[in-house]
RNA sequence: CGGGGUGUAGCGCAGAUGGUAGCGCGCCUGCUUUGGGAGCAGGAUGUCGGGGGUUCAAAUCCCUUCACUCCGACCA
């Protein structure tokens, strides 16, 4: 193995301090910089370029759903935040407000939008009047502020780039469709373009989004055992519908109120991706999404027809895969930890020897295995290793999550568990909201995550209270 | 919001009991190098976070303020 005294030394090991190994990363691949506003922070080129990945493939599987994009306004006018009591309870505390404009005090206050459900369902008031007006299918890409008092780089920071769905549905039945069908379409984007498997279910009466009746959640195991909240889907009822006087003349020539969804991911996908793949070397992306998938570094350039293959082999893989060429004149070794750092799923050495027997060197970053291959043919060979890093990647991170997945049958097991062992676990529960606090207070803050759509048998009894138990559920330490 | 930590060159840091700012990396120039962060020679870069005070003199002492960060609590 290669010597890297240095790259040790640049970035904190993992198995040392997890959170500074993260934050290393998010500098080190030059993924985002602090700025001069308190909790935000600014995302570079590569980190936003993984995030432009990330939604031209979200969209693309919204649009197939049939989803039209919109852009609402950044501001809610106070009443209309108000509007929905538990809505408004909810965020509310993390509100930032404006009350000035230019030199002019405003009369009534606007918050920075923490979320759009006020401001989609003003609108929808508007334009729905009768079942042909349904369903409308809205999504949003923007930013939203959520004044919170502790940050951290994309897990969560003030300011946040997200996506937020908000539909409109003519039954409770079409509704709950749709919600479980965007939660679907999380754990799909997760799994074949993240490479990130997780548990995915039902949130606990506590933890249910402000205001909405049912809340789906996609959770994702970090490298280090704590879950993710990893995007979530919100079904409604017609709980705003009413508060916003949002009706429409049905089939039977009745008004009937709309039932509503939303859904929503954000940046933070990006704190999930550097914590399930990456390691002491650096960030490993998921070719799919990697605004790199392959880097030529051409070996001793100043060599005769070096430069020229390398070239050669540019123009020939650009087209197919996105593809850096680095003929700069930093040594080679400076340009493998270069793009190690930046999570490269492929580096390609091309230098006289190879020239000499008509290959190259590819070089896995997830692996670092090294394979010397034929330049015939060669876009099916990276083609195949890239399905291959995307597989492998998925079936670690699979594997991580099995292994820190635990069974706790009794209360004892479970504290024991929750002490020594991270990770999720798996209990029975009663279902009262009690047992949840009493857990977390005992534990120091093990939730529920969710309860999974196929749920085990694991017992009769609720690890906490004992009375007979009403679901299985996952439990977990959460970011 | 509670408890800790840190602000000095682009980055990481050193600067005792006050004396007018330095190291490593990076950056620029040139030559030599090139299969795991290359070598030599030369060069540029600072309102010492801000404000106030003590002093002949403050990066250093005092007061105050701001920011960032880590660990909790809260939330996506």
């Amino acid at each position: 193995m290669a010597d890297n005294k240095k790259m040790v030394e640049a970035i904190t090991s993992r198995d040392e301090d997890f959170a500074k190994w993260y934050t290393d990363i998010v500098k080190k691949a030059e993924l985002a910089d602090y700025s001069g506003v308190k909790g935000c922070m600014v995302i570079r080129p590569y980190g936003y370029a993984i995030w432009e990945n990330m939604q031209a493939d979200m969209d693309r599987r919204f649009k197939e759903t049939g989803h039209e994009n919109v852009y609402m306004p950044m501001f809610i006018p106070e009443n209309l935040l108000q509007k929905e009591k538990d809505h408004v309870e909810g965020f509310a505390p993390e509100c930032a407000w404006v009350t000035v404009g230019g030199s002019e005090k405003l009369t009534e206050r606007l918050a920075v939008r923490p979320t759009s459900e006020t401001l989609f369902c003003e609108h929808y008031a508007k334009v729905i009047n009768t079942y042909r007006d349904l369903p409308k299918l809205y999504n949003q890409w923007c930013s939203v502020v959520r004044w919170e008092k502790t940050t951290r780089p994309f897990l969560r920071t003030s300011e946040f780039l997200w996506q937020e769905g908000h539909t409109m549905h003519e039954t409770a039945e079409e509704a709950q469709e749709e919600t479980r069908r965007m939660l679907q379409v999380y754990i799909d984007f997760y799994k074949e373009t993240l490479a990130i498997p997780a548990v995915f279910g039902r949130k606990t009466e506590k933890e249910k989004f402000a205001g909405a009746l049912e809340t789906y959640t996609i959770e994702p195991m970090m490298h280090n055992g704590v879950a993710l909240q990893g995007g979530t889907s919100h079904y409604f009822g017609d709980g705003f519908a009413k508060s916003f006087d949002i009706t429409f003349t049905g089939r039977d020539n009745k008004l009937h109120y709309p039932h509503q969804t939303s859904w929503g991911t954000s940046t933070r996908m990006i704190g999930a991706l550097i914590m399930v793949h990456s390691d002491d070397d650096g960030l490993v992306l998921p070719p799919k999404i990697a605004p790199i998938q392959l880097a030529i570094v051409p070996i001793a350039t100043h060599k005769e027809g070096v430069l020229e293959k390398a070239e050669e082999l540019y123009n020939s893989l650009k087209n197919k895969f996105r593809v850096k060429l680095d003929d700069s004149d930093q040594s080679p070794g400076w340009k493998f930890a270069q793009y190690e750092m930046k999570g490269v799923p492929i580096r390609l050495e091309i230098g006289p020897k190879d020239i000499e027997k008509n290959q190259c060197v590819l070089v896995r970053r997830d692996t670092r295995e090294k394979l010397f291959v034929s330049l015939d043919n060669l876009d099916k060979t990276i083609s195949d290793l890239l399905t291959q890093i995307h597989s492998d990647m998925y079936d670690r991170a699979y594997e991580n999550m099995v292994e820190k997945t635990h069974v706790a049958l009794t209360y004892d097991d479970f504290i024991e568990i929750s002490k020594e062992k991270p990770g999720f676990i798996k209990a029975m529960w009663c279902g009262d909201s009690q047992c949840e606090d009493k857990l977390k207070d005992v534990t120091g803050g093990v939730k529920s995550r969710c309860i999974p759509f196929e749920e085990e048998h694991l017992s009769d009894t609720c690890v906490c209270c004992g009375k007979p138990a009403k679901h299985m559920v996952y439990w977990g330490k959460q970011y």
